[in-house]
DNA sequence: TGGTCTGTTCATGATTTCATGAAATGTAGG
DNA sequence: CCTACATTTCATGAAATCATGAACAGACCA
């Protein structure tokens, strides 16, 4: 471990301070990992102004029905989208603007700090 | 499979005209991916306007020195952290100041749209 | 030159994610 | 009622993540 004199203890101190509470943080690292697959980002841009039933949002990520449902459920527990039953089909949406927005916060700044071996397979 | 009558051909053909190449979303998702987890949102905040060495870090994550360092890699592949070598020890700091903005809102938005059973084991 | 210390990398095992297909649920229609 | 279909849930196996300790690399100092 770590000799004494190595630690800066006032900075590991003040950095201690000012953390969120730990389970802040966890429900935080949650709702990131789920922004963390291409497929549910794919999700969100789809449901950008449309609804689409779980076949459609299968269609267009190309996968299984069953995984397309999984996903939307993820995407629906952090509230980011909903889904209103119509007969047999379930239609969803978006819930709230905030989850596309901080996607497209994060594809822009890509774009911004592209280097060339990213541009390379772009 | 789906039967053709269900899907809405129009709309997920709109969709996927929208949606980003597959490399972007990859490396977006591969981003959000770093970010969920709640260790290494902490490093983010506990470098907020300081620097610190990797046992400070571990010291701050209460995990081995080796893990500390790891998470502090993936956040430098994502340009989110960046060290200066100094003797022995190894600074790390904030290489650019979106990762911890993003983070931020991130909290914010949590606070705003925390229900009951949240605020429970806040 | 050795020895010590920080930091990184490697290898291991436990846990979690991910995609699939099968089974279960619920609704529409004959 | 019974069937067909969209959706969800469950169970399986493959792949990735996470944390740890051991081995390794580099810098400092006696």
């Amino acid at each position: 471990m770590c000799e004494i004199d190595c630690i800066n203890p006032t900075a590991v101190l003040a950095a201690r301070e000012s953390l969120p509470s730990e389970p802040a943080l966890r429900r935080a690292a949650e709702r990131f990992k789920t922004l963390g697959h291409p497929g549910r980002l794919r999700i969100l841009r789809a449901l950008d102004g449309r609804e689409l039933c779980v076949c459609d949002v299968a269609e267009v990520l190309g996968v299984s029905m069953s995984g397309a449902s999984q996903h939307l459920r993820s995407l629906r527990t952090i509230g980011a989208v909903d889904y209103r039953a119509d007969g047999k089909l379930a239609y969803y949406s978006l819930a709230d603007p905030f989850w596309l927005q901080i996607a497209e916060m994060l594809l822009a700044k890509l774009e911004e700090t592209a280097t060339d071996a990213d541009l390379a397979y772009l």
